[in-house]
DNA sequence: TAGATTGTTAATCGATTAACAATC
DNA sequence: TAGATTGTTAATCGATTAACAATC
């Protein structure tokens, strides 16, 4: 799975078909045209096929789209058939709540250790895991094969510790933090952030929702 | 300030001039060219004039930017300087962690109310507010003239939940739930789906972070 | 086989970048 | 005034949509 220059575009698109082949897939739907996911999903047929020939062709003439099929090779392009462990930074409320909101492990994350800076909060209990203090992070990184950080402190040591991230080896960080890090290119960072999110809505709601 | 058909492209870099502004300013910095933010973003100097070129000339040839001027300008741009009434529905971790976490007060934006459908979490203080039923939300959404619904609830209720949202005369759903909403084109909806983000850093991982 | 629908090429549309005249 | 830098037009690039030949 090396077709490189995939757009950006693209791939911001699969977790959606993702999750609409999977709710056909749970209602029993077998086949499905790019015409009639086209109507369900509010975007052109021209689009979708589009997509889906970026790695492939997943469909037939004259059928369609295999349901069970299309949606089990998204899952591999998005590499959820692959397990990865990842540790959360910041036991503070988010940071908790993330813990316990996402069902990690049914799409293969693994939550192998929480971290925070606060000696108060250590040893407290999220879903079943202690809290460790963050002077341990890079030793257990290292010795727990960890591919994934959660960033979910705030932004003044988030930066700082990106740095540290790097070293030891973490192949991808979810950054919560409102702050943009800086890393070597070969690190993944998907960005989340809330305020951004959160003003976007605000010009909405100025500027009258356009579309 | 009504220019219709600004971009979504353009109007989703606005936050992130808005965060730099504010960190230039906290930096006692009364100046910047395009050029030099240019540097500091990563972003071509094109961009950031065509950007600020939307919504009026900001800037004055021969000196750049004056960095308090923009940063006001951009905050009136995105409605920061208006003041929204918001409720929570869901009072799960997430509700809580957003509720705590935010500091929306600091931006104009006021928790009036959490709701959940839960009764024995109903009664419960979250930052000072008492979790209420549900059963009340419409009610309580036309007497205390709120703008804005956090919706932190799974994805079952999620649908439902909007269409009543949109009835109560709500202008924008802040959309946690991982499913599209479906509500008149007048409302406002930002969708922030956690596991869509999950799955694109994934997808970095395992084709090897392009970028 | 005929009908349906993909895979793919070509056309269009929009967003980004480059260039430069206007002007502080 | 000369230098700097914007505002804005023109050129380029990329993404989306339309069209249709290939084929199941």
């Amino acid at each position: 799975m090396d077709d490189k220059n995939i757009s950006q575009a693209v791939i911001a698109r699969l977790p959606r078909y993702y999750r609409y082949l999977g709710d056909l897939k749970d209602n029993g739907i077998e086949r499905i045209s790019s015409q009639d996911l086209s109507k369900l999903m509010k975007v052109t047929a021209s689009q979708i096929r589009q997509d889906f020939n970026n790695f492939g062709g997943f469909g037939q003439q004259g059928y369609g789209y295999n349901v069970e099929y299309l949606y089990d090779e998204i899952a591999k392009i998005l590499g959820l058939n692959e397990k990865h462990n990842l540790v959360i930074i910041g036991a503070g409320n988010l940071g908790q709540a993330l813990a316990n909101y996402m069902n990690f492990e049914r799409r293969g994350f693994i939550v192998k250790g929480i971290f925070d800076n606060n000696q108060a909060i250590c040893g407290k209990v999220v879903r079943g895991i202690s809290v460790q203090h963050v002077d341990g992070l890079e030793k257990f990184i290292r010795k727990n094969d960890v591919d994934i950080a959660v960033l979910t402190i705030p932004k003044e040591g988030a930066v700082k510790t990106a740095e540290v991230l790097a070293k030891c080896g973490v192949k991808a960080i979810w950054n919560f933090a409102h702050v943009d890090l800086n890393v070597p290119a070969d690190i993944v960072v998907e960005n989340v952030h809330l305020s951004d999110s959160l003003m976007k809505l605000s010009y909405g709601i100025v500027n009258g929702s356009v579309e």
